[in-house]
DNA sequence: TGAAAATATGAATAATTGTTCATATATTGA
DNA sequence: TCAATATATGAACAATTATTCATATTTTCA
C-alpha cells in the first residue's frame, strides 16, 4: 500500500475534535471509558466508537481491570505529534 | 476559540491523500500549480481547490512569477509534522 | 489590444464519516 | 446463577468534504 495514503489516514485520526480531546485527556495517563465520557461530557457510545477507531489505528491501547477498561496512548509518537501540532498553531496565533 | 478544536482542524489538513501528496511534493521546494497537477497526475482544478485550503490554513504560501504561481511549505513545522507521522507509521510497520 | 496560458472559483454530486439510539456482550458480586 | 455495571456494536441519519465540470480571472506576449 502507498505509504502516503497510509500517512494521510493516520493524520485523519487526529483530525476530529472528539478524538483530539480524548488524546489530550490520555496525555496525563490512562483513563477508563466512563471517566473519559464524564470528563469530556460525551455519551458513552460516542467514546466507545471513537476509542475503537483509535485502538484499531494503534493510537491507544486498552487494559482491562475487572469490568472497567482503561485506555492509554500507544506510544510516545502520539504525544509528540500532538505537541508539534499544538506548538505550530500557538506559534501562528502569536503572530 | 478552543485550542483543541483548532488543533483537530489543523490535523484535518494532513488527513487527505491529495493534500498529503502535495505537501510531500513541496518538501523538496516550491512547485507551480501546473507542475503539481502534472507530477501527481491530478486535474488542475483539484490542485487549485486543495491549494486554497492549504493556503488559507497557512500550510503553504504562494509566490507569483509572471503568470505562474509557485507554492511552497509555509514553515518548518509542516515538514516536521509530516516526518514525525511518517516515522511513526514506518515504525509500526516494522514490527 | 486580443489571444493564449495559468490559475482560481462556484455549484452540484458523490462519498466519507461522526453521532444517535437501541441493544448486545462481558464481568463482578450477592 | 442473576442482577447490576461497564463497555462495545450495529444501523440509520445528518453533516462534512473531495471531486467534477464549467467558467471566470489574471498575466504575458505577439
Amino acid at each position: 500500500m502507498d505509504v502516503l495514503f497510509e500517512l494521510s489516514e493516520f493524520f485523519k485520526f487526529f483530525g476530529d475534535t472528539t478524538r483530539i480531546r480524548i488524546i489530550h485527556l490520555l496525555l496525563s495517563g490512562e483513563v477508563s471509558v466512563n471517566d473519559i465520557a464524564e470528563k469530556l461530557n460525551l455519551e458513552q457510545s460516542v467514546v466507545s466508537h471513537q476509542l475503537r477507531i483509535l485502538r484499531t489505528a494503534n493510537l491507544v491501547k486498552p487494559r482491562r481491570d475487572g469490568r472497567k477498561m482503561f485506555y492509554s496512548l500507544d506510544d510516545e509518537h502520539i504525544g509528540l505529534i500532538f505537541n508539534t501540532g499544538l506548538t505550530h498553531i500557538l506559534h501562528k496565533k502569536g503572530k
